[in-house]
DNA sequence: TATACCATGTAATAAGTTACATGATTTG
DNA sequence: CAAATCATGTAACTTATTACATGGTATA
């Protein structure tokens, strides 16, 4: 049900395509909430039939058409009345967790090589959430700067400031998955020293 | 899938009845791996159909029976080979993450009341990751407990730290959490300040 | 004119959620 | 003998994943 969310909070900042959307999606708010193309368009139509979004047919070349979509008043509504609602949180359901609570049934270099994979995870999580932070603190990320135009009713210090807010919690944890593992490595080095 | 190696860690502890196994299954490993009872009895049925259980009819009390289950030598192979399986990590996907990103369109006392809650959740989170890793330091876990005696190809003292490890990792999440929503409600004093 | 990429999906499956159902047994 | 809890699910639904499909347009 988020999906529909994170789809209305990327076209407040513009109409868009369902294409340039779904691209749009994967470098913006896909790294919040991510989605595929397969769920994203069937989610545009469905949104269109409950009265969140328009479509409009854009011409595309000389005889072809692309969809265009644009929020609704109704779906600015539905947007702010869903974030009065109550966050609901997903059940733990951690795959490295699991496997790590169990690491005595793993050969210590294969547990090894999951701690490694896991630094590896969060390391380039951590760069890509990097990457987005420091376009969002120059204000230089497209959809962010397009938003800043075209929304007057915030104030733009708070939509860059809310947008550095979550992204940092994400660096915190991935800096504090990175060492979690190292953590673990050391105690398999302890379990199992090498020569 | 992971439930079904979550179900068959629990199982290696000892057999249980499918209605044991549930209740076992939400004080121990479901704090890492949920899932509801209506998920779980079916999963039983179907490592069953795959030979990575076994299934007796037990008597419960004078005319009626109770399932118990049991791991099978090529149980005990899945889970092994299991362990060697790259760990598939779960894409985003952060209720409390993507409301805060758009923080913007929330009255100042909603997105407040959101991070109070977000505090309070990973404040009951802690609290119960907090009495789990007591339970296993202390070697009373009852579930830990009979492992380690059933247990006797591993080390009890890397079967113990593995588990401390694992628990360890989620306190240093929560506390990472709470003090991600602590710096959210300074952000927002400072935007929008009371008097 | 071939290749990249624009554009929009569908189909099949898997996994997870919510709500409900039902009868048996133990215990106070 | 009533209440708790033991025991085992099913049904309906929603969400998400994976893989594939298809044709058009711009560009080198």
């Amino acid at each position: 049900m988020s999906l529909r969310y994170a789809l209305l909070a990327l076209l407040t900042a513009q109409p868009m395509t369902g294409y340039d959307l779904a691209k749009a999606f994967h470098v913006s708010v896909g790294h919040v909430w991510h989605a595929p193309d397969s769920q994203i368009y069937p989610e545009l139509k469905r949104m269109v039939a409950d009265g969140l979004l328009r479509d409009e047919s854009v011409p595309w070349g000389a005889s072809s058409t692309k969809t265009q979509y644009t929020v609704t008043d109704e779906g600015v509504d539905a947007f702010r009345a869903w974030m009065d609602e109550p966050i609901e949180y997903a059940r733990e359901r951690d795959p490295a967790h699991l496997r790590s609570a169990y690491f005595e049934w793993a050969d210590p270099d294969v547990a090894r090589r999951h701690l490694h994979e896991h630094i590896a995870h969060y390391e380039l999580r951590r760069a890509q959430w990097q990457s987005q932070l420091n376009a969002i603190r120059t204000r230089s990320h497209p959809i962010l700067a397009r938003r800043l135009e075209t929304d007057t009713r915030h104030d733009p210090d708070a939509v860059v400031e809310f947008k550095v807010f979550t992204y940092e919690g994400f660096l915190d944890r991935a800096e504090g998955e990175i060492a979690w593992a190292r953590h673990g490595l050391d105690l398999l080095d302890r379990l199992h020293p090498r020569d």
